[in-house]
DNA sequence: TGAAAAGTGTCCGAAAACCAACAGTAGTAA
DNA sequence: TTACTACTGTTGGTTTTCGGACACTTTTCA
C-alpha cells in the first residue's frame, strides 16, 4: 500500500466543514434531532459528498469521538503518572496542549452518548484501566477492593480533565492545592500497609 | 443572459475561504508583503483556483473593497442624515446591524490603502460628498469655506463610525454627549446668518 | 554582478464535489 | 386508511478544484 498516502486538500476540507457543521448544530440540539441535511446546509456540502465520506450521521459521530478517543489515549499513560506524582500543572499543561485546537470539540462531544459513540466513556475507560493497573502493581495487601480505588483515581483526574479544558491554563493555581489533597487521601488508601506507617 | 445566475456552492466557498485568508495575514503582515502563495497556502486552496476567481491578489483586494463601499453607499444617506439630526443611537445601531458579519473585516480593510483600493478613503469620500450636498442646500451666506466645514462633519462621522465599528454598540452612552456637542458647533457654523439668532 | 530562490501567471488531465432526480422509509395528520 | 411531508441513501452527468509542470519575472544574498 502507499506509504504516502495523502489525502487530496479537497477531502480534507470537505470533512473539515461536516465536522465544524455538527459541532455547531450541537450547540442547539441534540444529537438525535440533528439530520444530514442539517449538516450539508451548514457546511455547504452536497449530500452525495457527505455519503461519499460517511455511512450516516452515525458514522460521522464515530470517526470524531474515534479520533480524539486514539488522541487521548496516545497519551494516557504519561498523564496517569501526571497526577500520581501531584504534577497537576504539567497535567494540565500538557493536556491543553495536546488538545489545543480541539477544546471545543471534546467539551461539545462530551454531552453526547450514543451507544456506539460516547467520548466521555472512553477517556473514563482508558484512565480506570491505567488506575487498576497502577494499584495492582504497587499495593499488595490492599484492605479496600481494587475497582472501588481505581474508579476514585479515575474520577478525580477526569474531573480535573473536565475543570481545565472548559477554563483553560489560567486558574490552575486555584484549585491545584485541592487536587493534591484529596489524590493524597485516594493514595494512602492504595499504598501497602507497611508504607502507611512512614506518613 | 439568466435573470437568476446562482453561483455554485464550490464558488461561494472557495472566495470565501481566499478572503477570510486574507484578512488573517494582513493581521500579521502588510499587503504588499503577503503573496498569493500565502493565501492559497492558508486558504487551502491551489494557485490555479485562485487565478480562476482573480487576476491577481489586487483584484482579489479591489473586490473585497468594492463590495463594502458598495454596502455602504447603499446606506450613506440614511446614516447622514442621522448624524445630521444628532440621533447618535440610531446611527450606531443601524451601521452595526449592516456590518453586522463583516465588522472584523471592515476595520481590517481600514489599515489598507493602496491606490485603486481604499476602503477607509472610499467612505469619507462617499461621506464628503453628502456633508457638501448638505450644506450647500441649507446654507445660503455662509462666512466659512463650504469645503471646510464638509471634510469638519466627515471626519467627526467617520470617528464615530470607526469608533463603532471597533467598539460596538455596549459604550456609546459614554460618548453620545460629547459627539452632539461638536455636531452642534459644526451645525452651527453650517446654518445661515439669521439662524444663528435663534440661539 | 551573477547565481539561486521565490513568486507569478497559465495550462491540462485527473479527482472531487455539485446538482437534480430517484425510490424507499418513517412519521403525521386528515 | 390514505395522503402528505420530511428524511434517507444512491446514481449519473456536469462543473469546479486540484496538482504539478511550464516559462517567465523579481528578489535575495554571496
Amino acid at each position: 500500500m502507499g506509504l504516502i498516502m495523502t489525502k487530496d486538500v479537497r477531502k480534507i476540507k470537505t470533512e473539515r466543514d461536516i465536522q465544524q457543521a455538527l459541532l455547531k448544530l450541537l450547540e442547539s440540539k441534540t444529537f438525535r434531532q440533528i439530520t444530514v441535511a442539517d449538516i450539508c446546509q451548514l457546511s455547504l456540502t452536497s449530500r452525495s459528498t457527505f455519503y461519499a465520506h460517511y455511512l450516516d450521521k452515525y458514522d460521522l459521530l464515530d470517526k470524531m469521538v474515534d479520533g480524539f478517543t486514539k488522541l487521548f489515549a496516545s497519551r494516557v499513560n504519561l498523564r496517569f503518572n501526571q497526577i500520581v506524582q501531584g504534577e497537576i500543572n504539567e497535567l494540565v499543561h500538557g493536556l491543553l496542549k495536546d488538545m489545543e485546537d480541539n477544546r471545543r470539540a471534546i467539551i461539545i462531544l462530551f454531552t453526547v452518548h450514543e451507544p456506539n459513540a460516547d467520548l466521555e466513556a472512553n477517556f473514563k475507560s482508558l484512565l480506570l484501566q491505567e488506575w487498576k493497573k497502577f494499584i495492582k502493581e504497587s499495593g499488595s495487601n490492599m484492605d479496600v477492593p481494587v475497582d472501588l480505588m481505581a474508579s476514585m483515581g479515575m474520577n478525580l483526574q477526569m474531573t480535573v480533565i473536565e475543570w481545565a479544558l472548559s477554563h483553560g491554563e489560567s486558574e490552575i493555581d486555584a484549585v491545584t492545592a485541592a487536587i493534591n489533597a484529596i489524590r493524597d487521601a485516594i493514595m494512602v488508601q492504595i499504598q501497602p500497609i507497611n508504607k502507611k506507617s512512614d506518613l
